[in-house]
RNA sequence: CAGGGCAUGGUGUAGCUUGGUAUCACGCUUGCUUCGGGAGCAAGAGAUCAUGGGUUCAAAUCCCAUUGCUCUGACCA
């Protein structure tokens, strides 16, 4: 049944241009469009909806662990942002600068937030007082703007939607552990909601975010061999806080200084959706982000009316029980309606029409492996419909995590090395021996960055392959997006 | 930021060499017939040809500049 699939001649096939295929996604499946100002784009109401449903899921889960949300000002002005050095150093060359207000010359330049911990610290010096105030669990949903010079959607954009969870602790450990906390909420939205394992783990000094201590991350495996660093948590110690002068009295009323986190994810994780699940048809949704989840599909539904009713009742059913259902019983064709919700990824396809009602069934297809089910109608469809969705889940991260898994590839030689970066066959784990110099060599040979030290740091060999010199640390190298 | 390609109704395009305001298809609207893997017929609506300047009686077409997109590479989430 499943070979009479047909391949969607919208879309350039996978293997003979993958940049091309993504830009065709994004395009053709209406997540976005372009504008005319340069790496500023529209995200349109079936791409929002995607991020609105990754949000829902992260804000329900930071709430959880008692954080709250504020909102900033999109302006910092500059004497802010100078406070501290390393932090504008990393960030000033590609901030956006408003100097005019109102017609006039502004007397002090204002920079449109490329991340806001400076505006953070500059309320936290105001609110922090005492002990009793602390911790303070901050996060902000908001969009961010870095003057990119090549962007591509979704991936890396001037402007781009993210969270950013800026918190304040009493002690070094319960900061860090809030910290790894996050990355751990991080790690689970990939695997519960994204439908795809993440490497987790630390970065190295040379990828560390400008001005925190440790740097941690999830890595996302793309299809074509790539990395990509779906989201960071840092952790700041209290540099930040004795720039900006965030200090508080303990109990007993000596000054202290607190220790500081600060963590996010973007919009790119709609590019990570998209790359990692897609195929030569068109998106593939996971369940929990799709914006539609069951599509209905009434056949000949003139000739018996019988059809309708039947799909309208299924559709009130399964929308009463939260499910994202659609019933399309527009006048297209369903040769064409099976094509357009392939491409646009929806999870789950359900096909009635007078036969199957004769017969008592209904036809259920899957999206991500054209699994077709004909199940009777006197079945409980919710319950079926909710545990072949809950299957699709499950399918999905199996099928990512088997990916990732046949492409972390153990090197033991510098050959080894070079055939794993330069065919992009994913991730060369290999024994480094931790100095920024075999990082810089790396880069320079083969055009690859340290991802990350996983946290798992079994060993596997005492030398470092590049270096010769003693391997100090197991680390994932690999070309980035 | 460097190198290549592209820019014409919503989408994909023809026209450009040899100047005379625009082709075809899809989509859209209306009606009828259709509907089990991208339907058919009929009638419609829709473009100051990316932007700015120049040459010319006349520019989608020739010249210059700018902008955006895209691919490949360097830089950065």
């Amino acid at each position: 049944m499943e070979n009479s699939i047909k391949k969607n001649s919208q879309i350039t096939p996978r293997e003979e241009n993958f940049a091309q295929w993504y830009t065709d996604i994004c395009l053709k499946c209406e997540l976005m469009s372009y504008t005319s100002t340069k790496g500023f784009i529209i995200y349109r109401p079936y791409g929002f909806a995607i991020w609105e449903n990754i949000k829902k899921y992260l804000d329900e889960e930071f709430k959880k662990t008692g954080h709250q949300n504020v909102y900033m000002p999109c302006l910092i002005p500059e004497h802010l942002l100078l406070k501290e050095k390393e932090h504008v150093e990393g960030f000033a060359p590609e901030c956006a600068v408003v100097t005019i207000g109102g017609k006039k010359e502004l007397e002090e330049k204002l920079y449109v937030r490329p991340t806001s911990e400076t505006l953070f610290c500059d309320h936290f010096k105001d609110i922090l007082h005492s002990y009793k105030d602390l911790p303070i669990k901050y996060n902000q949903w908001c969009s961010v703007v870095r003057w990119e010079k090549t962007t591509k959607p979704f991936l890396r954009g001037s402007e781009f939607l993210w969270q950013e969870g800026h918190t304040l602790h009493r002690t070094e450990v319960e900061a860090r552990e809030e910290a790894l906390n996050m990355l751990k909420v991080y790690g689970k939205l990939g695997k519960e909601c994204l439908c795809f394992p993440f490497s987790l783990g630390k970065k190295t000094d040379k990828e560390k975010f400008a001005g925190a201590l440790e740097t941690y991350s999830i890595e996302a495996l793309m299809p074509d061999g790539q990395a990509l660093q779906a989201g960071t948590t840092h952790y700041f110690g209290d540099g930040f806080a004795k720039h900006y002068d965030i200090k508080y009295l303990d109990e007993n009323n000596t000054l202290q200084v607190p220790f500081q986190t600060s963590w996010g994810v973007s919009t790119r994780l709609i590019g990570a959706v998209i790359m990692v699940h897609g195929d030569d048809n068109g998106l593939v949704l996971p369940p929990l982000v799709a914006p539609t989840q069951v599509v209905i599909i009434p056949i000949r539904a003139n000739q018996d009316k019988e059809v309708l009713k039947t799909c309208k009742k299924i559709e009130q059913k399964l929308s009463k029980k939260g499910i994202r259902v659609l019933l399309d019983n527009s006048d297209k064709t369903p040769g064409f309606k099976f094509n357009q919700y392939e491409m646009k990824g929806v999870p789950l396809r359900i096909e009635l029409g007078p036969k199957d009602l004769q017969n008592k069934v209904l036809s259920m297809i899957r999206r991500f492996d054209y699994l077709k089910k004909q199940v009777s109608l006197e079945e409980d469809i919710v319950k079926l419909v909710v545990k072949e969705l809950e299957e699709i889940s499950n399918g999905m991260y199996k099928k990512a995590e088997q990916f990732l898994d046949s492409h972390i590839i153990e090197v033991h030689t510098e050959e080894e090395l070079k055939d794993v970066l330069t065919n992009n066959k994913g991730y060369a784990k290999m024994m480094w021996d931790g100095t920024r110099e075999t990082e810089d060599l790396i880069k320079e040979r083969y055009q690859a960055t340290a991802r990350c030290l996983p946290f798992n740091q079994m060993k596997f060999g005492d030398i470092d392959p590049v270096s010769k010199k003693k391997a100090k640390y197991v680390c994932l190298f690999c070309r980035a997006y």
